[in-house]
DNA sequence: GATCACTGCTGAATCGAATCAGCAGCATGA
DNA sequence: TCATGCTGCTGATTCGATTCAGCAGTGATC
């Protein structure tokens, strides 16, 4: 049946054909090669037209077999999908990779050793052109065996042993901008809330480091530590019988935004406010800070940002170390200490 | 020099070499084709045991150009990536694609239909095997253009024009559960809080319906609706001058979790207990019913179990419309009316 | 002892692009 | 007039699998 097209797809010995030219001319024409291979402006208009016109997409699968590129990134995360602020880490990722014509392939190991090397097998299997190594919460991993030569990048972690590309957050930046907010308003006597994590995580270690070096530079002897998990339930037990106890904190900073839901909960319950009785800063800077009342402030951890950073730092080859600053995000958690509202 | 491989990988002309047969009978080993085939089980002993020891993979670029399948799956979602619990997906959705050997392309268009539209000439240039069209909030969508013959599943979201499978939670049996904790707890007056969002959002229709139909029959007149958006601080702005003006439900029901945690917020500044005073159910099982103190008691979205329902029935071919039930998790947040304590 | 069926394998084509090596045609200079 | 060099293109091969069609060899049958 002429003119019907017998195949879904237009292939370029198709477009070649109704352009008149050979299939070396048009792949060189649409690769954008004309100037290395002298090709004619007529014919280049030509094919592309053709091109153009007939809605040709030149087969990946094809292409990739040849030129063993795949325009493809691999993502194998621990919890990042699954997580609750870091799966916009994907979303940034996602875009960047698009900008260049690239699209993500995502494997989530859960943790696990042998689901991650299941991942990485499939990855290999389809020739993704890198690699990103994602975790949900700043620390520091083992590159996984079976990666052979393909580019890795780290994001939100980092491999000591490896010299492969890292893009990580700059925590103990953040931590000493976490401390400079309640200095600023006039606080000297800050607590700490939350504790350090499993030893691999590198935030929590850090963000103390930060917050030690700012209220050092202050010439503030080092802060109260309340020790308490990483999460909401974790905070409000520890935090609860330490103010029942009769502590009462005038500045506090919490590792965490769930740890800043769980005190917040735990200063309610004492009928202790913020801010006007007790500032409170924290990190993360995720939903739940905003959903507080009042809003918590927070130190963000761009993931987005992290997530295009660490897809450009793949695909331009880049080499450095990335540290990329935390903003403060502002909320309504800050006042000047004051004289503080005795309730009987 | 003889004895170091050539290539990086080895390739199936190899194993056959290897194994001294035709690269035609290894291919028919390792695709478990030797019943059809003929193949004698000496020779596939043969062949398996080298390709094993060699530790081939096959090559799925070069597969895919002759198979025109490539054992991956497009995930076309506008914000489930960067929601906070549709995330949650991504995982389901990844481990049932990997068990069937499949892996995940994703592609996340914000909501923008020109994003859309690249994102789906991407992957059907890289020939996914299927797509699954997902979004955050159960609703109704269009098919999008561009997609040609490829099958389809759409996931917590449906088109009412087309006939592709789709895998919904059972909002509206999720509603009826949610009015039946309460009624089951022994109460009567029932207050629903939480608003009708876009008309596309499927959710709050299909909830509320569902406690119309609990409250019906059991013989009750309709709830009261208490208009607030979905948001922390909507539901705090809607209910907070509703409790000032004097209003005291008995049994609330959020419509998310995130109105939850605004109407938990509206009520503790009124000194008003959960569930001593008022006994509250929401919907969506996120982490956040978890975090509230006491814990909200939620008809969860099985986000996960979506995923991996989405992917099996687009590569089993499954053609029906699945419903999934709403689980109730059970948290403090409902206890019998009995006699309110007054507070002076 | 020719025909037939069956067993157990293999040769060669194919998928669709990328790319190396080379070939006409024309102008230029000796 | 012929070697030389440039311009502008093309033929043929390659990537690594899948798969159709077919071909030796063996034993059974009449």
């Amino acid at each position: 049946m002429p003119g019907a097209r017998p195949r879904g797809r237009v292939t370029l010995a198709e477009v070649a054909s109704r352009a008149g030219v050979s299939r070396t001319t048009a792949s060189y024409v649409l690769n954008g090669r004309t100037a290395q291979m002298r090709i004619s402006p007529a014919v280049e208009q030509r094919v592309r037209s053709v091109a153009e016109s007939a809605g040709y997409r030149p087969d990946l699968a094809a292409a990739s077999l040849r030129t063993r590129r795949s325009r493809t990134i691999g993502v194998i995360s621990d919890h990042v999908a699954g997580g609750m602020f870091s799966s916009r880490l994907l979303v940034g990722a996602g875009r960047a990779a698009r900008e260049q014509g690239h699209v993500l392939l995502i494997g989530e190991s859960g943790g696990e050793p042998a689901t991650a090397a299941a991942i990485i097998t499939e990855m290999v299997d389809r020739r993704v052109d890198g690699v990103l190594l994602v975790t949900a919460a700043t620390s520091q991993v083992r590159l996984p065996e079976g990666l052979g030569p393909l580019p890795v990048v780290t994001v939100n972690c980092t491999d000591p042993d490896a010299s492969s590309t890292s893009v990580l957050p700059d925590e103990r930046a953040g931590g000493r901008a976490a401390a400079q907010v309640l200095l600023e308003a006039g606080h000297r006597g800050i607590v700490v809330a939350g504790e350090d994590a499993a030893p691999e995580v590198l935030a929590g270690r850090l963000r103390l480091a930060g917050i030690a070096e700012a209220l050092s530079a202050a010439g503030l002897p080092p802060a109260e530590r309340i020790a308490c998990g990483w999460t909401v339930e974790g905070a409000y037990a520890g935090l609860a019988p330490w103010l029942h106890g009769g502590a009462r904190p005038r500045a506090l900073v919490c590792l965490t935004d769930r740890v800043a839901m769980g005190a917040y909960q735990a200063l309610a319950e004492l009928g202790l406010r913020v801010p006007e009785d007790v500032s409170v800063v924290s990190f993360d800077g995720s939903e739940i800070a905003q959903w507080l009342r009042p809003s918590v402030t927070s130190v963000a951890i761009p993931f987005d940002e992290m997530g295009a950073r660490g897809v450009r730092a793949l695909l331009d080859g880049e080499q450095a170390q990335v540290l990329l600053p935390m903003p403060v995000v502002d909320g309504g958690s800050v006042a000047a200490p004051g004289v503080r509202q005795e309730h009987h």
